[in-house]
DNA sequence: GCCGTTTTCGGCCCGACTGTTTTCAGTCG
């Protein structure tokens, strides 16, 4: 898929746009393009052919012609030409905190500085503080965020985000518990968006500059960007950005609307505060300069005629005309998920024996379990052979046999082959009670097909992390996600969103698409250890994010009702 | 550059903070 080259060639020109001073409604066009189109789950070269760009909203006549240009040649002619009066590094150069487009003009015109070297020369040798309106402050500043810059983490996995924000509130409410009340992440991290680019949290206190002070202590602070009474700004271990915002309790609500974002969902909302004569910010909600809510979150949606939705919808993909008409989905919770469908032990990678691991996740409350090891052909992860399986599952059917309340279920993850067949044969798939089918090999080597393929056999329950990316490291294979959606939904074969931090896999995008579609998920934690088990919460969190409800979540199910889904047996 | 039960032209979200200013521009979220 092309998307992701197309966002970051929109992205680029609006860069250019700022740089050359273009009006700021125009460069907001380009953006707001972009972002619709990194919402597609369409393959934006076939939206192309068939002539719907048009159809995108954001993208009129002529971001059509661009697009267009784009998937045709490679290069955008109106680009390229902007492209030779810039400096050589620009996008690299507008990443430097401080340094904005304005700046980084006066920079290239006034010094001719054009890279992140050249930047660091004219601050040691004093010329950057020669331009007007750059003072002392301004060069220290432009000089810390370069050096900080090499060494801050781009993007923060909500994996490690969650972990922070749980923590940092944990001090904070020992600490500073008798001067504060309500306390709540914010931002990206509260919307369970995959990755992060800094951590926010808001607290109600009286007391600002005390808990902003107290904050600043927090263990793994290695540098302080800023303390005063209502902002504090934290470096953590030299990589995690961290933001509190202390607030009093008649704007709580607002604040917390005001900075979960998303931006876009913000930004719309206030389009249509000022419609009806309201006026937002993160104080509150006002009609005429008088206040009329913002101490919970609920005043700000209910004033506009709203139903408050949960943050995980708030990317403005259709959830305020969903609001507006009272259709908003009530979205699967971490309360409704009875069962873990996808664990490993250590018969093939897991850390934990199938006795320890059931006790793990019967402390979670869950109803029954299924225990799915690699299989024969995954031998970098000790997959089992037919024999070791066999004996597996009658290991299981004992264990069952002395529990109460619970039950385990035999399961396997089975590899799907290159060919496309898969790893186990029918007589053995037969003696499983549960299956999830992945492809860990040969990616390159027609995974769609393969993957049609493993659903047309009806005892393929799941296929698992579907496309194979891991978010830090490696793009997802070539998918036909269009085909697997349909093919799901007819053969009634469910789609794995894998809860760890690196795959969230399918994304919030083909959830969404999947679940319109009829096509159930299964959210599980492929857990090899029992501190993965809370990854179920990122999980869900992807699922939510991708509208999906309790129906169409498969180990949302009660056994019984599980057991009458599965293919096999209809 | 996009868009329309206010508009095919004239709108397009809002405020805080900082540093450099003597009234505001730039940056950020």
């Amino acid at each position: 898929m092309q998307n992701n080259a197309v966002v970051d060639i929109l992205e680029k020109f609006s860069d250019v746009l700022e740089f050359k001073g273009e009006v700021g409604f125009k460069i907001n066009a380009y953006r707001k393009a972009a972002r619709n189109i990194a919402d597609l789950s369409e393959d934006i070269l076939k939206v192309w052919r068939e002539g719907r760009l048009g159809d995108i909203p954001g993208v009129g006549k002529a971001l059509q012609d661009k697009i267009g240009q784009f998937l045709e040649t490679g290069h955008i002619r109106q680009l390229d030409e902007h492209l030779r009066t810039v400096p050589k590094d620009l996008f690299k150069l507008l990443e430097i905190h401080n340094f904005g487009p304005k700046t980084a003009a006066l920079a290239f015109n006034e010094l001719g500085i054009e890279t992140l070297e050249q930047l660091g020369d004219a601050i040691a040798d004093g010329r950057l503080a020669t331009l007007p309106g750059m003072g002392p402050k301004k060069v220290e500043n432009i000089k810390k965020s370069l050096e900080h810059h090499a060494l801050a983490a781009k993007q923060i996995s909500i994996g490690a985000a969650t972990k922070i924000v749980a923590e940092l509130i944990e001090f904070l409410q020992e600490k500073a518990h008798d001067k504060i009340g309500r306390i709540s992440p914010a931002g990206s991290v509260r919307r369970y968006k995959e990755t992060v680019h800094d951590i926010d949290i808001i607290v109600e206190t009286e007391h600002g500059s005390d808990v902003i002070e107290i904050f600043t202590t927090f263990p793994h602070v290695t540098r302080i960007l800023g303390a005063g009474p209502t902002k504090g700004s934290v470096l953590l271990d030299d990589r995690y950005q961290v933001d509190l915002r202390a607030i009093p309790s008649e704007s709580y609500g607002a604040a917390q609307q005001y900075f979960t974002g998303s931006k876009a969902h913000n930004v719309k909302l206030r389009e249509m505060a000022r419609k009806q004569g309201y006026k937002i910010n993160e104080w509150g909600i006002y009609r005429d300069d008088m206040r009329v809510g913002g101490e919970n979150e609920e005043d700000i949606y209910e004033t506009l005629g709203l139903d408050w939705m949960p943050p995980e919808l708030r990317e403005d993909r259709g959830e305020i005309e969903a609001a507006l008409e009272k259709k908003l989905p009530t979205l699967v919770t971490l309360d409704d998920i009875q069962a873990d469908l996808h664990m490993h032990t250590t018969s093939s990678d897991g850390h934990h024996s199938l006795t320890e691991l059931v006790e793990f996740v019967r402390k979670r409350g869950y109803s029954y379990m299924a225990v799915c090891n690699h299989s024969k052909s995954a031998m970098y992860a000790n997959g089992l052979s037919e024999d070791r399986l066999l004996a597996e599952i009658e290991a299981i059917h004992q264990l069952n046999s002395g529990l109460q309340d619970f039950v385990v279920l035999a399961g396997s993850e089975v590899d799907i082959l290159p060919d496309g067949s898969l790893d186990f044969k029918e007589n053995i798939l037969r003696q499983l009670d549960f299956v999830v089918a992945s492809i860990h090999s040969a990616f390159k080597t027609d995974p769609t097909a393969r993957t049609l393929a493993a659903m047309e056999n009806k005892y393929v329950d799941v296929i698992g992390h579907p496309t194979g990316r891991l978010i830090s490291r490696r793009e997802g294979f070539e998918l036909d996600m269009d085909k697997v959606i349909e093919t799901a939904a007819r053969t009634g074969t469910a789609l794995e969103v894998n809860s760890f931090w690196d795959r969230l896999d399918l994304n919030d995008i083909n959830v969404r698409t999947a679940v319109s579609r009829g096509v159930k998920i299964s959210i599980n934690t492929d857990t090899h250890h029992e501190k993965h088990l809370s990854l179920m919460a990122l999980g869900v969190g992807t699922a939510r994010r991708g509208w999906a409800q309790k129906q169409d979540v498969i180990n949302s199910f009660s056994l019984r009702e599980l057991t009458s889904w599965q293919k096999r047996n209809r």
